[in-house]
DNA sequence: AAAAAAG
């Protein structure tokens, strides 16, 4: 089921395209999944009165101020019109989705597009572009959101691959005036190529609105901030370095901003993250125009940093998923455990590159940017085909590689976290952890989130996938475990040294 | 003992 669903969600390239506008999109009520409703309704918001810096106490009082004149309701009480909106929608996806609604503002899930009040041109994007039908489930909540008065913050969580893209990208193009030649809506994402990925589905969706835009990364060679003139564009998709960059040159105004876009918003808003360019971009547009509509997407929030933002934007909209429900079962986790560090690349060369030149194309994550480049050097050498990326790149090498990735040139790819977030390519089935990700401050602790983004590469609106995790060590195993049990899957063990064993995972896997 | 952005 969830695979229809994400079917309609996807932003995926044309290429895709026959598969999705053939199946049965349309069907958003799916009347055969009615019975799971029932959705369990956590308690949220009030608690989140955990550390919290100053800074974000004076960001959140500054944040607060909506621009305009409907600051008046100040109602202590959540109005819960999210179980009926649940019900509504659940038939749609399996998982249990939470919402809160800010005050009593009542929305209604949306099951089609015309009913979102967007404009021709940009429905004709919609339906002719993108080929979607009927809004996800993320989709028809999150949109009424973010498009009706008096258009409160929104704090969105999403599975990987549902399309969260298109929920902030729509709305994005729906509130820009077209009229209005000037700077209105910035998206921040977390790395470059994740910025210029936006972008795309942003113009191809927008393709007949005139609304413009522009890529706010940095580009070697290309004009500096001080050389390049005053940005027209009116949507702004880039990263924290950049985008600061130009407001503080002057070359970014900020006076008509009205929505801003934060992708990968946990990343963003967590202090071992960007949390300073973010806080800092929230305040330069406070200070030049009062603030604006702010949008938190993300397929994760730690707690840590669900209290973060929800401080930072006090009367946000919620949407939260239970993170039971995160872990896709479209993605089949395994773990491979190595006598040896050295018996990794054994694995590799035996099993998952035989497989993976079948299967699609592959993504290796490792820990450091040395190891993603000697582990692709050693392959290179004994005549195995891949290439690697990582921040120590240049950008052009950085840019060719996803290239010749993005066409299928290449079919293996071995990355650092750069990857991890949000990187869509539909042909991607296998995601092999060579190294778990841990965490940097507890080494003896995985990254829950960052290890759900990794493997959520592979599995692309609802299509097949697996994942290989990597063990030489006990603490790997411990963290593994931990794992498995953080999000309740059971993540069973293939012999490493088994060729019959990782061919019938495989096919397990729904991939042989 | 990290990676990401950017200077």
């Amino acid at each position: 089921m969830a695979s229809e669903v994400d079917e309609k969600g996807r932003q995926a390239e044309s290429s895709d395209t026959e598969e999705r506008s053939e199946k049965k999109s349309a069907s958003t009520a799916g009347s055969d999944d009615a019975g799971t409703g029932g959705a369990t309704m956590e308690e949220v918001g009030g608690d989140s009165n955990a550390g919290v810096s100053e800074v974000s106490e004076e960001i959140s009082s500054l944040a607060v101020s909506e621009k305009g004149p409907d600051d008046d309701v100040d109602k202590p009480e959540i109005t819960l019109r999210a179980d009926k909106l649940n019900e509504e929608v659940e038939a749609a996806e399996p998982s249990q989705i939470k919402t809160i609604a800010a005050e009593d503002t009542p929305y209604t899930s949306a099951q089609t597009f015309e009913e979102l009040n967007i404009s021709e041109n940009l429905l004709r994007g919609i339906y002719s572009e993108m080929k979607f039908e009927r809004p996800s489930k993320i989709q028809g909540i999150t949109l009424p959101m973010i498009l009706s008065p008096p258009y409160h913050h929104l704090i969105a969580q999403a599975h990987n691959g549902s399309g969260k893209t298109t929920c902030f990208v729509l709305g994005m193009l729906s509130r820009v005036d077209p009229n209005l030649k000037a700077p209105q809506a910035i998206c921040i994402c977390p790395t470059r190529e994740l910025a210029i990925q936006n972008e795309e589905v942003l113009l191809k969706m927008g393709k007949y609105t005139g609304i413009t835009s522009t890529c706010a990364i940095s580009e070697f060679g290309k004009q500096t901030s001080s050389r390049r003139g005053p940005v027209v564009d009116q949507i702004i998709i880039g990263t924290p370095g950049t985008i600061k960059r130009w407001i503080t040159s002057k070359i970014l105004n900020l006076r008509h901003i009205k929505i801003l876009v934060f992708d990968e918003a946990d990343h963003m808003l967590a202090q071992d993250g960007f949390q300073d360019d973010s806080t800092r971009i929230i305040r330069y547009i406070v200070k030049d125009n009062g603030g604006c509509q702010v949008l938190f997407f993300s397929a994760t929030f730690d707690d840590t940093v669900k209290n973060f933002t929800v401080k930072i934007a006090p009367k946000a909209n919620q949407v939260f998923v239970k993170k039971e429900e995160l872990s896709l079962d479209v993605i089949k986790q395994y773990r491979v455990k190595c006598p040896r560090e050295a018996d990794k690349v054994a694995v590799l060369k035996d099993r998952i590159f035989p497989a993976a030149e079948k299967l699609g194309q592959s993504i290796i994550f490792v820990r450091t940017r040395a190891s993603a480049s000697n582990l692709h050097r050693r392959l290179d050498e004994d005549g195995y085909k891949c290439t690697s990326i990582q921040g120590g790149l240049s950008n052009e090498e950085r840019d060719r590689v996803i290239r010749e990735f993005r066409c299928g040139q290449t079919r293996i790819l071995i990355a650092t976290d750069v990857l991890a977030r949000g990187f869509d390519q539909a042909q991607v089935t296998l995601v092999v952890n060579y190294d778990l990700p841990i965490k940097n401050s507890f080494p003896n602790d995985p990254d829950y989130e960052l290890y759900l983004h990794r493997i959520g590469r592979s599995g692309r609106f609802g299509r097949k996938g697996a994942a290989f995790n990597f063990l030489v060590t006990g603490t790997d195993e411990d963290n593994m475990n931990k794992i498995s049990s953080y999000f309740n899957r059971e993540i069973p063990e293939v012999p490493w040294d088994d060729d019959d064993a990782f061919e019938k995972v495989l096919k397990e896997a729904g991939l042989a």
